[in-house]
DNA sequence: CATATGTCCTGAGAGC
DNA sequence: TGCTCTCAGGACATAT
């Protein structure tokens, strides 16, 4: 499940090829459904040929690749990983997974690879302006490590939402998903279950600043490979958050916190929720 | 408009 | 052993 930190990771590890010109893109075949790319497998090969990749960002869980040398003006290709994609410059874990390649023109990084165990990953060429509204306000929020205490209250503070599931909420706030919606919520002492609209300001502040601080803490480590193995980074290498989370996935254990109670396991939408009852109370 | 629910996808693991 | 079932949660479509 790359989220904001492990997508952060990837993109590190991929921003050396920026410079580089893409001189093949290739479609492995593959006995699974293919994933979703647009335009056409054919016409992003014609298109993506040729061109240099200027830089390597990253727009909430999405890696955008900014594209120059097209005569008809400038171009990004965004991947979204989604569950189980993985954007890598060494060898993928297999094969049978492995979805786009793009061949550059650097002979130390021959190639840029998308893998994608699950298959909901997506590749997407737009042009600038369907960029500009595609990944803009209008369907995403600003990203989690670069919003405001001040704006990110305002951007939820009139919502009847629980916060653990308000803050999964892509439009609202970019970059969030569930393992550290938990991780998150734990930090700031703050109940899941409790309603944006009842939260006080020195409680959004609290949420803030244990957001910042847990990102930063996940991407130090490189981001968290759960128990299926899946998450590498641009190296194929695993995270090692996973070794720190304080509720995610640890139900029944005791909390690091207030080493008492044991963490709880809930559901809110369709999702699952870690957290501690004692250290995260409702008030 | 805001919020809730269903859907896609694969492989691991449980249960029989 | 091999079958069927459930579960994991990204983003989006559709429903309320």
């Amino acid at each position: 499940m790359p989220e904001l930190p492990e997508v952060e990771t990837m993109r590190r590890g991929v921003a050396p090829i920026a410079g580089s010109r893409i001189v093949d893109v290739h479609f492995p075949r593959c006995r699974l459904k293919p994933i979703l790319v647009n335009p056409s497998r054919r016409s992003l090969r014609r298109r993506l040929e040729g061109l240099q990749i200027a830089a390597v960002e990253r727009i909430g869980k999405r890696i955008v690749l900014k594209l120059s040398g097209d005569q008809v003006g400038g171009h990004a290709l965004v991947i979204e990983p989604r569950m189980t994609g993985l954007v890598l410059l060494a060898d993928p874990p297999n094969t049978e997974h492995l979805r786009l390649g793009l061949k550059l023109d650097a002979e130390e990084i021959p190639w840029l690879w998308f893998w994608d165990r699950r298959g909901l990953g997506t590749v997407q060429l737009f042009s600038d302006e369907e960029f500009a509204d595609r990944l803009g306000p209008r369907y995403l929020g600003p990203d989690a490590l670069q919003v405001t205490a001040d704006e990110l209250r305002d951007r939820f503070r009139s919502s009847q939402r629980e916060i653990k599931v308000a803050l999964l909420d892509q439009k609202s706030l970019a970059g969030i998903g569930n393992l550290y919606a938990s991780e998150i919520l734990h930090v700031a002492k703050v109940h899941p279950q409790q309603r944006c609209h009842r939260l006080t300001r020195t409680r959004w502040q609290s949420i803030h600043e244990a957001m910042q601080m847990v990102l930063t803490e996940a991407i130090r480590y490189e981001g968290s490979t759960l128990g299926d193995g899946t998450y590498r980074n641009a190296l194929n290498q695993t995270g090692s958050y996973q070794n720190h989370h304080r509720v995610y996935n640890r139900a029944g254990d005791a909390c690091p916190c207030c080493e008492d109670q044991v963490i709880e396991r809930i559901v809110q939408a369709q999702r699952s929720t870690f957290f501690c009852k004692q250290c995260q109370r409702r008030r």
